[in-house]
DNA sequence: TAGCTGCCCATGATATTCCAAATTTACACA
DNA sequence: TGTGTAAATTTGGAATATCATGGGCAGCTA
């Protein structure tokens, strides 16, 4: 899983070091692919060959002419940059995905779950305080206790034993 | 569980020796995540990887694109820091955290279950303030009086047959 | 030939690991 | 109940490894 947040800079040559714990996350492989995140949020989104498989196994389930479909198609498959990081963990990034997320200089690495995110650390400094605000609502942490006691209920047959090391959550 | 709440401190290099009732029930794991309280509370929330699946798990179950899962994993996910134990059972607090939750010095772990906090101790002492205040009131009683029956119920089949050790409560 | 790209090595900073001393805690025995 | 011994834990510091980053060089492309 990517988790946490790493800032990185893009160098002279367009260059960009992966944060060493999501290199790891990628389990070996050398290969990136990044587009622009789908929520407008303006960062870009990114994942290794692990996810893009989950992604076309999604995707195919979806019917082959449907508009939904062709979205996601254009927006993930067409609209992805196909990368591979060099020997000490480098990539370099598109120009057009970098101008379209405005990063320069120095980057943030945010951890997503399946994917992570690539910040201009201006937005990503407003989007944290959007979030630790959205965060303090009723609404929020009510959904996230009940989708909490949903798995420890579906874990524990109904009663509580404590957290486990749910099947598949780590590699 | 985590239960009971110990003191320790932070050397000159930034690092904490997690308490070694603490560190037991992580089950030999040497990885902990760490974030801000999401309640606003001030103190700092982790947990082992047990807890972090718990979590993956629980944002899972929740709509990819909704508001509450992106709160979530912004706060959650992104907003950890992934940190792992020395053989002495150490880690080093990421200078950002400290920051957000005042640590310098000495600090209070304080158990919550699934989860343990990390406190500055004065802000520690302050909420406990608060807390043994708020404990008296009846509603607080009485919604704990309720959980109480209902989980008596569930165990023993409608009628009182006294508390008993669910299965697997304790290692 | 100029610029871009991929590949490689060098280096400083940072983080991790290792070792050892000091302190606390637990236990056995008188 | 007090004391001595052993074990575990906490603490401090040094050696080592890892990582981010800058730059060099060759090959390809336009």
């Amino acid at each position: 899983m990517f988790v946490s947040t790493y800032e990185s800079a893009i160098d002279a040559k367009g260059r960009v070091s992966i944060p060493a714990p999501f290199r790891a996350e990628l389990g070996g492989s050398t290969r990136i692919f990044l587009w622009q995140a789908l929520d407008g949020s303006g960062c870009l989104e990114g994942g290794g060959e692990a996810l893009m498989a989950m992604y076309r196994a999604t995707l195919t389930r979806l019917a082959p002419q449907s508009e939904v479909r062709k979205v996601l198609v254009n927006r993930i498959i067409a609209g992805s940059a196909d990368l591979k990081m060099d020997e000490t963990g480098r990539i370099k990034l598109p120009e057009d995905l970098c101008k379209a997320a405005e990063l320069e200089g120095r980057i943030k690495f945010a951890g997503n779950m399946d994917s992570f995110q690539i910040w201009n650390p201006e937005k990503h400094a407003a989007y944290n305080a959007s979030m630790e605000a959205a965060a303090a609502s009723p609404d929020v942490m009510a959904a996230f206790g009940r989708a909490y006691s949903e798995v420890l209920h579906q874990q524990g047959a109904g009663h509580y034993n404590g957290p486990k090391l749910v099947e598949g959550g780590e590699g």
